[in-house]
DNA sequence: CGCCCGTTTGAAACAAATCAAGTCTCGTGG
DNA sequence: CCACGAGACTTGATTTGTTTCAAACGGGCG
């Protein structure tokens, strides 16, 4: 995972350090809720297999925060703040490498970089949140499917979890899900994907995502192509 | 300013140490863009008046991320990535505490627990994002503006802000601005206010918020009320 | 006084939500 | 091996919240 250049390189000592604060390393089976919204959430990194970060409204309405992909930290700012914002739970099965509760202050002592590592990695995800927030405020349903798969896509080329030799990747989301993350309606979802294949700009069956037009999903996700930054791999 | 409890209590040499890279105090008139996205941003602390933090959609669109109030920090995540995400504008004239660039290395290299304190910082942005995600995405359009005025009223009250004596303060914005920051057009933002006073439970004129019927406020902005984190003024 | 910006009001159009069946798929158990 | 059931997906009709367009009103300011 930490050959990808889109992680920052730690020298040696760096990475002894890390190992000496990792605590374990659990397997979690799908559908697992791995961090409860309110209660201390413990800092661990996604190894393997995908998540979402939920909050839910009193009524039972749903807001999925981010989905979260191998790579992808847990819990930065419940270990920060104490207690966690919102809740997470697995969508497959998967891998969770866990910290100790001292982990955020040991680093932050032994080498001021990490302090700055940190702080790239609340920036970035900042950073995300932003852009899920002009999404859902200012774009139109098919703007906001279509910004939603091509950061996914992005992101999983970036660990190189995509298929090799074809624009496709895994996507192990129900329709309900992408409804949640994008703040519609399962119904209306449906009918956008509809509308997205028979546009030929993707399809989308089974658990495969393939993109066939690339530039134009681009230009439908009215996004400003931005570098992903490098970031923290703990 | 500093005296307010909700900001964190720094020792004698963490405040001379502050004061070592602040550089600059300016005034800043009415409207002035203070942070062009995309370009390099400095650390500043707004020191007086209002401001917002915005995103342009390359058609014109326009997404407020966030109001800034007195306290506030601008340009935290900039300054950790070296470019700003977003814009940010004056509501009205102001002052601004400027920081040098080598700030946040300073401070992270002299004391770990600015590490924290800054950490802290970003760790309550995402969670105030975090909350207007759930509010574009699933929320209806009264229950995003009483959101919205709730949590200024909170954050106006934490810095003595409020009107003495009374549940009003002061409230900068056009119409324009609420609507482009709840997600909503200027005419539905009208309609929504027209209910909210015909119900009594708030006025709202010239640049004076006042809410009559806090409970009730409170239960249409549907928030699970939460604690507002101590955070770090530089 | 008149102009400009923001607010208010109204009517019509639209995107998305809601409600309601119906179909497909896949895993399970008989 | 097939019938069954549950969850996901699809389709359609209808309703609603919100947008769009347009015009009038108001108040502060030069």
């Amino acid at each position: 995972m930490r050959i990808h250049p889109q992680f920052r390189r730690l020298t040696v000592e760096q990475r002894s350090l890390v190992a000496q604060v990792l605590r374990s390393q659990k397997s979690v089976p799908e559908r697992a809720e791995i961090v409860e919204a309110g209660s201390p959430a413990t800092l661990c990194t996604l190894y393997e297999g995908w998540a979402y970060r939920y909050i839910l409204l009193p009524d039972g309405r749903r807001q999925i925060v981010d989905f979260l992909v191998p790579g992808d930290t847990v819990g930065l700012d419940g270990a920060i703040l104490g207690h966690a914002g919102y809740s997470v739970a697995m969508l497959t099965s998967g891998v969770l490498c866990c910290f100790a509760q001292e982990t955020l202050t040991t680093l932050l002592k032994a080498n001021h970089e990490f302090g700055e590592h940190l702080l790239a990695m609340a920036a970035a995800e900042i950073r995300t949140l932003e852009q899920r927030v002009v999404a859902l405020g200012r774009k139109s349903a098919i703007e906001r499917i279509a910004h939603q798969f091509l950061d996914l896509y992005r992101r999983l080329e970036a660990i190189g979890k995509t298929v090799p030799g074809a624009t496709s990747c895994p996507l192990p989301l129900t329709q309900r899900h992408i409804a949640d993350a994008t703040g519609l309606t399962p119904t209306h979802v449906n009918n956008t994907l509809q509308q997205l294949r028979s546009d030929g700009v993707l399809s989308l069956s089974g658990r495969l995502l393939t993109i066939h037009d690339l530039p134009r999903l681009q230009e439908l996700a009215s996004v400003t192509a931005r570098a992903p930054e490098t970031r923290l791999l703990l």
